[in-house]
DNA sequence: CTTGACCCTCCTGTTGCTGGAGGCCTCAAA
DNA sequence: TTTGAGGCCTCCAGCAACAGGAGGGTCAAG
């Protein structure tokens, strides 16, 4: 049993943020006689597995998700996979859509002589109507 | 002038963002004699260039930067250049940051067969300690 | 017995809006 | 002239995923 500074410590996250998780009900811990959280070795392998899964960019819901999934035994692995195939679509999507966004603003950087005058493409491209 | 829902219209926002941006002081329409907002020209414009700014990827603040160099007819372009520099950099960083992540979710991805049998690799992956 | 390190709950703030409630204002049709 | 449909107004709540702080209880060491 450990209470939410040692189970914070253990998982990498915050003590701050083990609250939010009770307060989702993600990961409730039992409490003790005093009332402190008294977090249990399965709970820090849960708080390890979303700690993990939250570094991958997965939301908070698809952890709870997955959490669910990872305890039940007999979970196919189809059903985890189809949430790690929507997730790997939605991060390709939003590279494509940096990737653009990164050669709009390129551009305009480039085009920007970036000296005293006040001349500026970068202005005169936000400012203009045309995009 | 325009009224909210025309200026909403004509730069391609909703009410809700412009009675945003007039609660943030961003732009701050005159009123009309029934309490109506009546924005302007200048007001349009500032918004069109707003609505662009955002579209690439500015935050609010940035744009708020942007928009004073913008009025600044005598400002230097290095200092729009420096903004645009700047997030330039961030843009590049995250679109690194999900192209490792994808890396990874690809793998534990690929590596799951997705039949109804629960041994699941990205679960393992997700469970185990190691990284 | 006191000090300092924990722990507790509750509240606010973050970013950039969106949606809704409750209530005027305005214009055109009946 | 009334009535109905829009629009407009302000204020409040909520989304994600926590962080920070106030104000207070608890615990172990010196």
């Amino acid at each position: 049993m450990m209470n939410v500074g040692q189970a914070a410590e253990a998982s990498g996250m915050s003590v701050k943020t083990l609250h939010y998780y009770e307060e989702i009900g993600l990961v409730v811990p039992k409490r003790q006689e005093n009332g402190y959280r008294a977090y249990s070795e399965t709970d820090v392998h849960k708080l390890n597995f979303i700690h993990r899964a939250r570094g991958l960019g997965f939301t908070v819901e698809a952890c709870r998700e997955l959490l669910s999934l990872y305890e039940d035994r007999s979970r196919a692995s189809a059903d985890v996979k189809a949430i790690a195939g929507q997730h790997l679509e939605e991060v390709e999507t939003k590279i494509e859509e940096l990737k653009a966004l990164r050669e709009t603003i390129k551009d305009l950087h480039d085009k920007c002589r970036g000296d005293h005058r006040p001349d500026c493409p970068i202005i005169n491209g936000l400012a203009s109507t045309t995009h």
